[in-house]
DNA sequence: CCGTATTTGTGCGTATGTATT
DNA sequence: TAATACATACGCACAAATACG
């Protein structure tokens, strides 16, 4: 499998889903460092802003989280805390904008879940360490 | 309020907080579009490059939809469906990878709403048009 | 129906800044 | 200190899709 310059699918799509599927294979392990930029794209024969755009497409589905200075590491899936769900509740998932997900401390590509009570109030967790439950 | 180059805030980032309290604001209306990349990236002082990387932040939070050829619309928050939680039922909430969300004909900045009910079944629904309830 | 203009998408190059190693 | 690596920013060119006369 590699790049088709061909193909209408945009090469960093193409490489997304390459590094992707190697994350699924265990090619590239949780909490590992990927390759850096300039080596993705020396391998791949594709430009760095291909390989800036894949990893950028990879950190917005919470696959991949990037830190400056250092190479994308696999994002390792934390634990899940669970939250119930009260009677008479709702839920709802979205992203949190740039400076909510900044101030909540969150990485990027981790969607939130605001969970209403009847009383009124509203709970806000993160997406990735929260499992909403409802008792048998 | 404008774009100050000797913040440590990126140049995007803060373009990007800008459109953003517009679309809060009313300035920008739901559905309509917003100006094109050549007007914002003259009107704000910036390179395109600029524009388009805050554009794809206001995409990646969901605010903001855009297709080729066509400028970006804020996006209209669409109704919501009631999904029940099921009794001893889990729920949590992701982002799809690129191929699924395509799969599903979701807008980016989507999350999706894992359902996994007693029997191990599980359903999958789009984070924006799903209500999560228990009810009373 | 057909060109033309507009607009976004992609790719590449260059330079500089900032953080880590 | 130096080297490495990612982040930001600007520019240009062309492709592809849409909108419009």
């Amino acid at each position: 499998m590699s790049i088709d310059r061909r193909s209408h699918t945009p090469v960093y799509r193409q490489l997304a889903n390459l590094i992707r599927e190697g994350i699924y294979a265990g090619q590239y392990v949780a909490g590992a460092p990927l390759p850096s930029e300039v080596t993705l794209s020396q391998e791949y024969g594709v430009g760095r802003d291909a390989v800036r755009q894949a990893l950028a497409l990879l950190r917005s589905e919470g696959l991949v989280s990037t830190e400056r200075g250092e190479r994308s590491r696999v994002r390792v899936p934390p634990e899940r805390v669970s939250v119930e769900l009260p009677p008479g509740g709702r839920a709802v998932a979205r992203m949190p904008a740039d400076p909510e997900r900044v101030e909540r401390d969150m990485d990027e590509g981790v969607p939130v879940i605001e969970v209403h009570h009847p009383d009124g109030t509203t709970e806000v967790h993160p997406g990735d360490k929260t499992e909403l439950i409802r008792p048998a």
